[in-house]
DNA sequence: CATGAATGAGAGTTCATTCAT
DNA sequence: TATGAATGAACTCTCATTCAT
């Protein structure tokens, strides 16, 4: 899925013992997703990758760093599907209805993703913290940007880059994780909360 | 803080016994805020409380029992603090406002509320997705009669009340959980986002 | 049931006492023969009295105690029961037959009595093997009469009482307590057990 | 002492394993037969057997577990003994006299045998029936083939094949068990009931 | 690099018994 | 005599981690 893990897993010597590590990658996305990190085990880790338990710490120091590997490996997923939505021909407004429907579809297709991102707040409260600030400083910037463009109100800071992340949050939440029968689809969800973001609600 | 725990905990048959099961909620509070729920051990919840280990199955049938109890207890508190703050004669936008501010007061007030309700998704999925779920349909309502007020716009419905959703938690997480040094008050924040709530982001 | 219980239970000073005594006595006769000794609880058993637990120790001691009370109470039943089929003008043979037959009747209507005298061995196996040292004296009793009168043979002992015991308790447990469809009747089974009894197996 | 218990135990992958989890099982037989089922301890039988406690379960899923793993190697080895003392040549009569003897004697080798398989009416009914219906059906075998060799009565079946059970248990019981200073020797026992057998009581 | 047995601290839970009312 | 809350020792079981092979 990402690629760099480095900083949460020892690196491997041959391309062998790299392909036991993404195995048990694997795994533990799959173990994460379906238990969450309390209830997930290592030896069900080793037995879903078709390794022996004790092959488990060559690899990965703790259950923890294992799920700190897991999270970077996803956060940066996310951050490329993101990136792959957009370019920089689109207008500001359009890169947020962009980024938002692409975040759904995502969420959607990975729904362990969005568990174990939020499962992190609990487990490593770091990178959770860490991972949404860097998304709103993120978006703080583009709303900036559209400021200096003329296209976006000019005085637009961290308060409305945190409401927009809470409302592509919740959105992902309620369409693509608990999605339900009859509800509008990606784009239709996107469009409607642009144009909230756009005008706002008042008549 | 609440009242109503009947569903997961037994119902004490004196005034002692009342006396009791309402020490061990309130250190299960501060024991689950503190530690989070895997964390947390019974053991500790009745040391806090000052009773016997034995104590706690009297009232509790387990510690998810109880971990239910407590949801239940402050999803109730946080109602009665938002209804608290709203009164039927503020237009809708003002309400909106108003019960963002109130929201960013008490969970800075109870900062453990925050990390116990989130946690739920994990602890125990159904009351967590209820609790969202019924305040997302309060809101859908508000926004609803706005709109036959002829104050909001009249196609608002339940993209924007999850949108709004996600702009209050997160505001809540960043603000009052994760405040810092130098950051805008409650009231400058629900200014602002209510600003942008009410006529969006664009020049 | 039977009626002497006093060695293993206190004694109650009112009537009012005694019915409570009595409730109790019949709440774990159910209750043990359920669960077995181990699994039954006596909060069950206050509970099927339909009494508090507390009450429980104003007339037993002990767990142990009300089980050897209901050891007591209910050796006592069975041995009544056995008296009643029999009378003096019986043959010896007769006098077995028609006790096998009368314990298969009343094995089958109290199958949990089978349970708690058999569990006896475990919980206090002083007073199971009383229960059968004293059956088997009984038994040796009425051989050694039967030689005497000229209708057995002279030599018997101890060993064929015993073995005639574990011939009608073995009984009682296959055709009463685990009795089948297509059985033969108590007094059938009573009856191919005297043909064994008396004549043996030999062509 | 048997071997097959591998419908309630792990398969060990190693030599070493193997060890381990028969060191359990032998310090198990120890600890139940001293302590019966309900008052040993896990913690007991592997300190016994010199092992950490978590190795308990590497071998056995529960205390139920290895206690049915148990029956079942007894079982195997009480009916390894029983075929042993037997031979074909032998006479229907002398057969039984002989299997009475055997057990007499693995009986009163291994008491806590008797104690263990007793109590499996406890804890683990489906056993303990089978157990016995087994051993019932195999007497019924030899009454039935003995009849139609001539040697004994024709007539012989199911109700004959459990009163020789019981006696046969019910003479371990008082013979092997519960022996006393002055008892007769196993082979005398055997000798009298198998007299009782051939040609029952009556003068 | 791989294997799987071994470890033991620590958790939740039960329940016989006591005690204050 | 009756009540039910309070107690705490004791238990079974889990699992991250280590280690010998």
């Amino acid at each position: 899925m990402g690629s760099d893990t480095s900083e949460a897993s020892k690196v491997p010597r041959t391309e062998r013992g790299r392909r036991t590590q993404r195995k048990l990658l694997d795994a533990a996305a799959i173990e994460f997703g379906d238990r969450g990190f309390h209830d997930a085990s290592i030896s069900s880790i080793t037995r879903r990758a078709g390794v022996a338990l004790g092959s488990f710490y060559t690899y990965f120091d703790s259950k923890d760093a294992i799920f700190r590997a897991l999270v970077l490996d996803m956060s940066e997923a996310v951050k490329v599907a993101a990136r792959d939505a957009i370019d920089d021909t689109m207008s500001p407004l359009t890169i947020e209805r962009a980024a938002l429907e692409s975040f759904l579809r995502f969420a959607g297709e990975h729904k362990e993703i969005y568990r174990i991102i939020d499962e992190a707040e609990f487990v490593d409260p770091e990178s959770y913290r860490a991972h949404y600030e860097t998304i709103g400083e993120r978006i703080a910037l583009r709303l900036e940007e559209g400021g200096k463009a003329g296209e976006l109100r000019a005085n637009l800071g961290e308060v409305e880059a945190w409401a927009l992340m809470g409302m592509n949050v919740f959105l992902g939440l309620r369409y693509a994780i608990w999605s339900r029968e009859g509800d509008p689809a990606a784009d239709e969800v996107a469009r409607i909360a642009n144009s909230l973001l756009a005008k706002g609600i008042r008549a």
